[in-house]
DNA sequence: TTTCTTACA
DNA sequence: TGTAAGAA
């Protein structure tokens, strides 16, 4: 795929059309759980004049990986941390060190996570490692 | 009608 | 997180 190919691929993923109603039934997720996502800054949707949320096909796949991280267990901060994570690696830099690191941190967040409410699947080091290499 | 913000038996 | 209230 040619350079301008990405480019317009992210434009149409990052363009805002969707409202809120729309996103609920695409993810299956209640308008207050989208805004408190949100309000952590796990995603930041447009707004329209009239202060409405539109969601592009980006935040809606954010989204779905928010409820998938949250049905394995991880709480916001562990999925805050990932998703930095994500961002770091896409801006080069540091992959691999800084991250072992970040595991750690998130694979404490989840056995205390785990340990509050009567075992829950804990987070394998595999299913992580895909997120910074 | 749909969405927004704020608040809490 | 759910839900209610009042406004846009």
């Amino acid at each position: 795929m040619s350079y301008q190919n990405k480019r317009t691929s992210e434009i149409r993923r990052s363009m805002p059309l969707l409202p809120i109603g729309t996103v609920i039934q695409l993810t299956d997720l209640s308008a207050r759980q989208i805004r408190y996502y949100e309000e952590q800054g796990l995603i930041c949707p447009h707004r329209t004049e009239g202060n409405q949320r539109m969601f592009s096909l980006n935040d809606v796949d954010l989204l779905l990986e928010i409820k998938d991280f949250l049905e394995q267990g991880l709480n916001i901060a562990g999925i805050k941390k990932i998703f930095e994570m994500k961002k770091g690696a896409k801006d080069g830099k540091f992959g691999k060190e800084l991250s072992d690191e970040e595991i750690r941190s998130i694979l404490r967040e989840e056995m205390k996570n785990a340990q509050s409410r009567s075992h829950k699947p804990l987070l394998r080091y595999a299913d992580v490692t895909r997120y910074y290499q």
